[in-house]
DNA sequence: GCCAACGTTGGC
DNA sequence: GCCAACGTTGGC
């Protein structure tokens, strides 16, 4: 079992609409960095991941997700009138790659990136680390706890 | 294969 | 809006 982070700008798409999605369940689709998509890849059912908020007034982990469904060809890819469409995509060796992820719950509060920072226990979060944009990265099991931890205390 | 130009991400 | 950090593109 591995412990992951999802980034995602809420203009876009935030965790209410995941909420709003029937079951709570939604493609987590779009990915399309190599690195990330690797990731992707490796998730398993089971997995949980940190819904994250990024690029916004407070950028900030606000949930919990479970994968539901393991990764299969992106769809957006080969749809033209998808944002995410990549002309190049080929149904025959798909590039991009989506999974399917269950809401779990609202942290009780949000846990913002400027707490984040402040925390020496998370020292090594890829989050935190300079010029990263990965929007999917794998999160040490003590990390999971230390940010948990964290949004069961009164915000600061 | 190199690398400059350009586009995107995303915090601030 | 600014700008640092990356990724991608395309000429050579």
């Amino acid at each position: 079992m591995t412990y992951w982070l999802l980034k995602s700008e809420p203009a876009t798409y935030g965790i209410d609409d995941l909420a709003a999605a029937p079951d709570g369940t939604d493609a987590w689709d779009g990915v399309r960095n190599h690195q990330a998509r690797n990731f992707l890849r490796a998730m398993r059912v089971g997995d949980r991941a940190f819904f994250y908020h990024s690029n916004c007034r407070r950028p900030a982990v606000v949930g919990i997700v479970e994968v539901v469904r393991e990764a299969y060809p992106d769809p957006t890819a080969f749809d033209p009138a998808s944002p995410y469409h990549d002309p190049r995509a080929d149904p025959r060796r798909p590039r991009w790659f989506a999974v399917d992820v269950r809401l779990v719950e609202r942290l009780p509060r949000p846990v913002t990136l400027a707490e984040l920072r402040a925390e020496p226990a998370l020292e090594g979060l890829l989050i935190l680390r300079r010029g990263n944009r990965l929007s999917v990265t794998p999160v040490a099991p003590a990390h999971w706890a230390h940010i948990l931890a964290m949004a069961r205390r009164p915000a600061p």
